[in-house]
DNA sequence: AGGTGCGTTGCAGTATGTGCAACGTCCATT
DNA sequence: AATGGACGTTGCACATACTGCAACGCACCT
């Protein structure tokens, strides 16, 4: 809506792929090299590029502080930590928690496995969206006309063999992972990760946020993890009493 | 220098503090409603910033994604934390990695302590600035002028008895730092908690970033901690060579 | 019904952002 | 050393695109 401030939120995806210089900016955004440089800048005055010592620019330390904040007012990941970390003594695997907003789906806390062989994957790092088994449980919350076009938008990239390979496919899945009530992915995105997963519902019974548990082959096999389901389960439950019973967050005044 | 992308960004940090509707957001920009409403909605397309169901504004997921996305762009990040796995191997305590970008001091790394206590911090976090070992280091490092500036613009909060009280006091430290080539934070942020950290140094051997072990009075004495300076230098020396010997990050085509 | 608070829309005026062209600087090349 | 090119930077004139206003719609409350 707004031309100026559009044209300056379309630098920070690009410098996210790495540092750019002015020219290389003013192209990517097609307008003139001047035009660019004041944007950089008032990015600049807000932190939210660095000029580094070559004059390449990159994003800055106040984009990351704010996203930092940024999670830290989700106050369900604040209600769910303790329950993560508990599973994670019972079970000893990694433990997730992640949300849906505006058609991404991301991680918002985990606790790394106990055992030597760790997973790749990062708090605010956006979630394997057709794969994952929180992923699923999210979008198979959504009502039906955004389920669908959702999935329409979506890509399938083929990660592994067992990966989702299209539109009807995901759409079949999510349909089965809302009747069960839960959802796992066993290889769909690394070969040899499994992962179960259960939904936290808020009082109207919504699904706010969705958990699992993931461990590599190498540990424990897709049977063995599935034998956690029901530890899962409680524990997502246990989120959801807790969540649901308090009043939404307010304003501390 | 741009007015619509200035205000547009004086948002962000405003919604870190907490939700808003668009009335606040007007008022605490000083602008017109409908300026506001034009504002978040470019910001809402670029998903800096998500509207909750209670028609409030709060921080986006793409923002965090992003921020992610920068961290995962320093290369520092990715030399550095084999070495500090290593090194929490070895002695089981909570290792940080942190660098300095223009007037502030952040985490971009954290190996978790082994032991069942744990420190509250986290990567993308300001650190106290005044008071944390690795911020001693960066800061030191500074040229004269700049370290000097910045002093005395800081803000001297005195989270113990022991927290550097103001700045002469915090010029002080910094020049005794920069002589031995590391640091300590005793008990300056929160009572209990001791830290040693050694700086990370480039090429030219200017301090790219600077490392630390923390861990509380009541698993080691402020001594026993002290002890381990050895290793943690040994370790920001390893990191400062590989990231040396190496030529800067380009763009991978 | 009537009233209040909030988000939203269309519009006219002009402040504000835009592209251009020229300049300075640094680096590579001859 | 001298020349050329690439890149960031500046001042300026033009008109685009942003601003604030006022009116509207809507939901909620009394």
């Amino acid at each position: 809506m707004s031309q100026t401030v559009d044209r300056a939120l379309s630098i920070l995806p690009l410098l996210a792929e790495g540092p750019a210089d002015l020219g290389q900016v003013a192209e990517r955004l097609g307008v003139h090299k001047s035009t660019a440089l004041r944007l950089l800048r008032t990015l600049h005055e807000h932190g939210m590029v660095y000029r580094q010592s070559d004059q390449r620019y990159r994003l800055g330390a106040r984009l990351i502080a704010l996203a930092q904040e940024a999670m830290e007012n989700l106050d369900i990941r604040e209600i769910a930590h303790p329950h993560l970390v508990r599973l994670n003594e019972q079970c000893g695997h990694t433990v997730h928690l992640a949300v849906y907003e505006e058609d991404e789906v991301l991680y918002i806390d985990k606790v790394e496995s106990r055992y030597p062989v760790r997973m790749y994957s990062r708090i605010g790092k956006p979630v394997a969206i057709t794969v994952a088994a929180v992923a699923k449980l999210l979008l198979a919350d959504l009502p039906e006309a955004e389920r669908h076009a959702l999935a329409d938008k979506l890509e399938y990239p083929l990660y592994t063999a067992r990966s989702t390979p299209n539109a009807p496919a995901f759409l079949k899945e999510l349909e089965r992972v809302s009747e069960q009530g839960w959802a796992t992915d066993l290889g769909g995105h690394e070969e040899s990760i499994n992962c179960v997963a259960a939904p936290v519902r808020g009082a109207d019974g919504r699904v706010v946020a969705a958990m699992s548990v993931s461990a590599p082959n190498v540990v424990v096999t897709a049977e063995e993890l599935l034998a956690l389901l029901p530890q899962v389960r409680r524990t997502a439950d246990a989120i959801s009493g807790e969540y649901s019973g308090r009043t939404p967050a307010k304003d501390p005044v």
